[in-house]
DNA sequence: AACCAGGCGCATA
DNA sequence: TATGCGCATGGT
C-alpha cells in the first residue's frame, strides 16, 4: 500500500534551512522521546545535536522551524530523509484518532516524529540501551563518538565508523564504561564491517529475514532488532515491545493494537511510548 | 542505600 | 517453549 506523501515548502536562508510550517515536528517532542540520544537542548531552547556524520542546530521560531548550521544540499541529501518530511503524518494522526485512547496519546504530544536514522548508529544505540537508564545511554554514546568519530564542529563528533570499531577490543572500550556491552558493539562493528549483516539490505529485505540477519549479532535480540528497523530502518511496521511498552499495551489496549494504527504500528508505539512513560508508574508495583 | 534501567545469553526443565 | 538468573555501571 502506497504511504501518503506531501511535500513541505522549504525555504533556503543564510541561517539555514528554514521549515515554514513548524507543524512538521515539535523538537521536544521528537528529539528527546527515546528514540535519538544525540540531541542536546540549550538553555535557550533550541537543539544541537548530530546524526550519522552531520551536525545540525534546530531552533523554533514562532511558526517557523529553522535547520541551522546545514546546506541545502545537506538537507536535500539527508536530514529531509532523517525528519521523514515527505511522509503525511497528518493522514497518518488522522488514522489513529479513530481509536479514542490512541487519540488521547497522539493529543498529549501531537508533534512526534518517528526518525529516519541512520542504521548503524540505530543499531549501536539500542545495543546500548538494553538494561539502561536513558541519561547513561546518552553519556555512553556521546563517549563513543567523542573517542572514535571524526569531528566535526562545535566539539560535535560523528558517529565512529563501523570499521574502526570493528579493529577494537573491550579494553579498548573500557573509557566508554559500557560495561557488558562493550563486547556486544564489537561483534556488531565485525560483523557490519564484514559484510556478514549488510544494513543497507534490511530496509527492503523480507521483515523475518531482516530480523533474523540483525540478531546473528551477540547482544541482538528480539527487541534491539525491532528498534534497528524501525528507527534505522525505516520499517514503520515494527512494534518494539520494552517493559514501558508492555505495561502500556496491558493498561490501554489489552486487546492489542487498534487496527486504525497497524499500518503504521512503530509510529503508534512512539506515541503509546511517550504516553505511558508520563502517566505510568515508573516501578514495578504496577497496581 | 537499595532498586532499577527502551534486554540478552545461557542454563535448565 | 518457557522461565530464571547474572550481567557492568550508575541514575534516582
Amino acid at each position: 500500500m502506497p504511504l501518503p506523501t506531501f511535500a513541505p515548502a522549504v525555504e533556503n536562508t543564510p541561517q539555514g534551512i528554514l521549515l515554514p510550517d513548524s507543524s512538521a515536528f515539535h523538537p521536544d517532542q521528537t528529539l528527546d522521546c527515546g528514540q535519538a540520544f544525540r540531541w542536546e537542548k540549550q538553555p535557550d531552547g533550541s537543539y544541537r545535536g548530530a546524526a550519522g556524520k552531520r551536525y545540525c542546530e534546530i531552533t523554533q521560531q514562532g511558526g517557523f522551524l529553522l535547520l541551522g548550521g546545514i546546506t541545502e544540499e545537506d538537507f536535500d541529501g539527508f536530514w529531509r530523509g532523517y525528519f521523514d518530511l515527505d511522509r503525511d503524518y497528518g493522514a497518518i494522526l488522522e488514522s489513529f484518532r479513530r481509536d479514542p485512547l490512541l487519540a488521547r496519546a497522539v493529543d498529549f504530544a501531537p508533534g512526534i516524529r518517528v526518525l529516519r536514522q541512520d542504521s548503524w548508529e540505530a543499531l549501536c544505540s539500542f545495543i546500548i540501551s538494553q538494561n539502561n537508564n536513558i541519561p547513561r545511554i546518552k553519556g555512553i554514546i556521546s563517549r563513543l563518538c567523542g573517542g572514535w568519530g571524526a569531528e566535526l564542529q562545535n566539539g560535535w563528533h560523528a558517529f565512529p565508523e563501523a570499521k574502526t570499531l570493528a579493529a577494537l577490543t573491550p579494553a579498548d572500550l573500557a573509557p566508554l564504561r559500557a560495561g557488558f556491552r562493550a563486547r556486544y558493539l564489537i561483534d556488531a562493528a565485525q560483523k557490519v564491517a564484514s559484510g556478514e549483516v549488510v544494513l543497507e539490505d534490511l530496509a527492503v529485505m523480507p521483515l523475518e529475514e531482516a530480523r533474523n540477519s540483525l540478531r546473528r549479532i551477540t547482544g541482538v535480540g528480539v527487541k534491539v532488532a525491532e528498534c534497528t528497523l524501525l528507527y534505522g530502518c525505516g520499517r514503520v511496521e515494527c512494534f518494539p515491545m520494552d517493559v514501558w511498552m508492555k505495561r502500556a499495551m496491558e493498561t490501554l489496549f489489552p486487546n492489542g493494537l487498534p487496527a486504525c494504527a497497524r499500518p503504521w504500528a512503530g509510529i503508534a508505539q512512539q506515541f503509546i511510548f511517550h504516553y505511558a512513560r508520563h502517566h505510568i508508574k515508573p516501578s514495578a508495583a504496577r497496581d
